[in-house]
DNA sequence: GATATGCCATTATGATCGTCATGCGATACC
DNA sequence: GGTATCGCATGACGATCATAATGGCATATC
């Protein structure tokens, strides 16, 4: 039996409020973007702690990464949404302008393939949740768990789309490649 | 008069050495993987002479950026080359398992637009270049400038597909992403 | 060949990083 | 209420960073 010295369940508590705004931290600033004492003053805290929650900072970002790609499935890709409003709500402006909340794949893609083993994995598994969920959206009579070439490839143009709307500083050739994947999407 | 004290060009020729072994390092490491004394000891140099070539690591940065635009304009957009053979090119698994060679905004776009104004618009610029270049595979004949939404689309597919083919952690998966993105980008 | 000078190496500086050891205050159990 | 102990803060360590000053060597001119 394990003496509980805080109120129960305050350590994970703290442990998501961590991994939260992490992941929020992450998605604006980039993967190395933000240190760990900087980390931790956005949950409310000093660095000290950090080393009794996670191992490593690895750790901490793999988490973090997971975390964001459950909240995008829960916004995007939620029980409620039909197939036009995901790709309303993925290729929308409020997307581009907020990658703070946006899809951590459009945000931090091209880092995740450089990044150690653990963080990696992170990434390859936000991927395939995000590919699932879409198939699902685009097929939701068949029951077969299977990938579509066209959800590859409208995966590929949302998170393409995106990536390009924010690189080129042009506010309105950024909505016109979104509205060019939206009406490519649902052709 | 300029007098050169060393053979005429020389320094020109180191700068340029710089930023193409740079170049070619961000892209394998990614924008903020890498330091001054590691890109100067991969160009041949130490890092004492840095501050004579480039104000900053910023300026570095920016230009290896443009450097690596350019290659990827001449490898993959070059003159001969007709649009499936584009598509073959930029959607290859060589493009995928060779970063270090490949397009910039695949390899670091989501860092784009996080970086400093004078990075942020060489990645914009590089991002616009790619268009135009596929503007004109796609529509040869059209002497006009402006982006078809043909072209935003295909660009955002390319880019995305190339993306999520490299951070799914199996090869089987990226290899058919890949060959959606080519079946769709060249119904 | 002597000299002036451009180019790069050596070295230094201050800041910040990830990581870790230690200590204090708060709390749950007896 | 006393006490053991959990969670976090304080502070420190070595490493590494971007940046900068200085000096030596190589070379083009005379």
């Amino acid at each position: 039996m394990i003496v509980m010295r805080y109120p129960e369940g305050h350590k994970d508590e703290v442990h998501d409020r961590i991994v939260k705004s992490t992941s929020q931290a992450l998605r604006s600033h980039g993967l190395g973007g933000i240190s760990i004492p900087a980390l931790m003053k956005r949950a409310g805290l000093t660095h000290g702690g950090f080393y009794s929650h996670f191992p490593d900072r690895d750790a901490l970002v793999a988490e973090a990464i997971s975390a964001a790609a459950a909240e995008t499935a829960e916004h995007v890709f939620g029980d409620d949404q039909q197939l036009p409003d995901v790709l309303d709500r993925y290729l929308s402006r409020s997307h581009l302008d907020h990658p703070t909340h946006g899809c951590v794949l459009a945000a931090l893609g091209t880092d995740g393939a450089r990044q150690p083993a653990q963080v990696r994995r992170a990434f390859s598994e936000a991927a395939r949740g995000m590919l699932r969920l879409l198939e699902r959206k685009l097929h939701p009579k068949k029951p077969t768990a299977s990938l579509s070439d066209e959800t590859l490839a409208r995966a590929s143009m949302m998170i393409g789309a995106v990536v390009l709307g924010r690189l080129v500083n042009d506010a309105p050739l950024a909505d016109r490649i979104l509205e060019a994947a939206r009406k490519h999407s649902s052709d």
